[in-house]
DNA sequence: TATTTTAGCTAAATCGATTAAGCAATTATT
DNA sequence: AATAATTGCTTAATCGATTTAGCTAAAATA
């Protein structure tokens, strides 16, 4: 069962490796390699079970057949759906998937683009936090294939895919006004970040839109890094009698999800006159029993899209155009319908 | 911004690149390198920015720094937080991890096998399917460094981390009978792996000891590839007349939530007088407002110890001990508590 | 002093593919 | 018939590291 090499071939043969290889790569024709020679390396090569060796061709040909995947997360599920989408795209492309999360910390992203450049994946696509600008513009500057995946640069030409963040949460948000909710609290994270600023403006937005007057008391900010306290501070805080809500939006699943258990353990009561609402969506959603809007993010089209523009780019190099796919959210009401009377 | 290679910097200091080769990799001692020269090399390659190309190495050595992992499928949210858990360790042994999901089909594993094979990974932790055997057995004829996660292979002698299914189960179901239940349905789903079979034995074992009688028409199984229907069917079985339970054990994650679901939106009523409970958790277990009893899998322990043990395998090669490791599952209350009268 | 040992370094092979350049024999063109 | 073009294949360089074998000069030993 040792490994059989081109060269292995072209000595049982009686010819040069180069031909082998010429064969092997189907470039036959273009080569002007016989059709009896084609033939009889064909069947010795699958006679004698060659594959070739990715790492030997990858040395050569600088590519890998691997792309990197670089998210903050992959164990939170919209990562994880993400991924999965990503993966069977690529396996379609003959490529693979090298991964890494970096837990929203710039250095981590930028040690692994490092990595990933080095073992020579063709292409990366990431999920960046605000700060990795830095680590961007480089890849732009030397021409490395990457697409931005649902987070972005405001300002940056090259590939990109995200949903539609303003339009997404302002849709969700007339919902819940056009449900009779007056007093919405939104729920803010990594507010530094573009997708993030636009959800919060179409959260104003919509209010301006509506003639609703927002009032800043309700518009709240939880960091990252120590979201279980802050969601309860800031929910507990919600229930005091100046800032009485009638509906929160969260501005993404994590948020919801922390805050619905607090909301579930302490003001269970209260759910029943309050529209709950959040920008993407578990699985849980489906099992919740009380009323609640979700914008469904379109996972997998993220996924797949991100994949073609990676390939695409790769394929072209340099000449390539830089596109940016935005894709619509869709709201959907879970639980049983809104509650407020 | 080009490369530099360990023949830029020979160059540059006029020695050769073996022994720059030498000093990079710590061998100076051993290679009886001067101390002077060292220093010289050290400075000079971070001058230059040095850094090793992991491909040629990995060709030269046959070593990629880079474990495989294959699972059913990187978006269940029980093999997302695993892939986490190994990522995490991983990366502190300079490792990274490539990925492929088999969706529990056997020649999508052997295809994964063969690439990640094929780019020279070294080592693969794989959660295999029942027929994954023989491309286990062609790993450990050849001594090709792997560790089987969550599921495994009764005879077989190779390093195996998993959980306690039969004791997990045990508990769990006691857990039920001593809050009464006495017609508990056990949910099956792929019935001829070790672990569920293990699972199986541990909800038959534990009726004995308690002496009460098993109703085989309680023992349901559901097919992988079309939970969706079958676990319906099933549920609406298990409320006619005939067979009326008193309580439901999933055997695993994704059997639950779907039954969850079903339950939910078509015997809210029921679900009071039913005492639910499944091996393994989600996170929306903490969601839930009725009584449920989940056995949580020790996740990041089992990730953890994967890679410890193919890192253990991979450093001392045909002369390591295989281990089979086995984690205790813990079971919890959520919801309300139990809501048997 | 003659020989052995050691310190400190280098040349060249190797991993397995890809590819630029080129050679010899055959066929086509003028 | 002389020249040009084409066919079919090969040689050797290359990617960037690791590693075996070995060389020279200085130090140690006999």
């Amino acid at each position: 069962m040792k490994k059989v090499s081109l060269e292995d071939i072209s000595k049982e043969l009686g010819v040069s490796k180069t031909l082998i290889s010429f064969v092997m790569n189907g470039r036959s024709e273009e080569k002007r390699v016989s059709k009896e020679m084609t033939e009889k390396v064909l069947a010795k090569a699958k006679e004698m079970g060659y594959k070739a060796d990715y790492l030997a061709r990858a040395m050569r040909t600088g590519k890998s057949n691997t792309i990197g995947l670089i998210m903050a997360d992959i164990s939170n599920i919209f990562f994880a759906k993400l991924a999965r989408s990503i993966e069977d795209e690529a396996t379609k492309f003959g490529y693979n998937v090298i991964f890494g999360s970096s837990d929203e910390v710039s250095a981590k992203t930028g040690k692994l683009i490092d990595v990933f450049r080095n073992k020579k994946v063709d292409g990366i696509i990431i999920c960046p936090t605000t700060e990795d600008l830095k680590y961007i513009l480089n890849l732009q500057r030397d021409n490395y294939p990457f697409v931005l995946l649902d987070r972005y640069f405001s300002n940056m030409k090259c590939n990109t895919v995200l949903v539609d963040n303003y339009q997404g949460t302002y849709d969700i948000n007339l919902e819940l006004l056009n449900n009779g909710s007056k007093r919405i609290a939104y729920i803010n994270v990594n507010s530094e970040s573009a997708h993030m600023k636009e959800r919060l403006r179409g959260y104003l937005e919509v209010h301006k839109d509506s003639n609703v007057k927002v009032d800043h008391k309700l518009i709240k900010s939880v960091s990252f890094r120590n979201i279980g306290k802050d969601i309860e501070t800031v929910i507990d805080d919600l229930f005091k009698k100046e800032e009485r809500v009638d509906g929160i939006f969260f501005s993404n699943n994590h948020t919801a999800y922390v805050g619905i258990k607090h909301l579930l353990n302490n003001y269970k009561e209260e759910l029943n006159h309050l529209s709950l609402s959040c920008f993407d969506s578990y699985d849980y959603t489906e099992l919740l029993q009380f009323p609640f809007i979700s914008g469904k993010q379109p996972i997998e089209e993220m996924g797949k899209k991100s994949v073609d523009l990676i390939m695409e780019q790769i394929e072209k190099g340099e000449f390539f155009e830089p596109k940016k796919i935005v894709l619509p959210i869709q709201f959907s009401h879970f639980g049983n319908k809104m509650g407020i009377e």
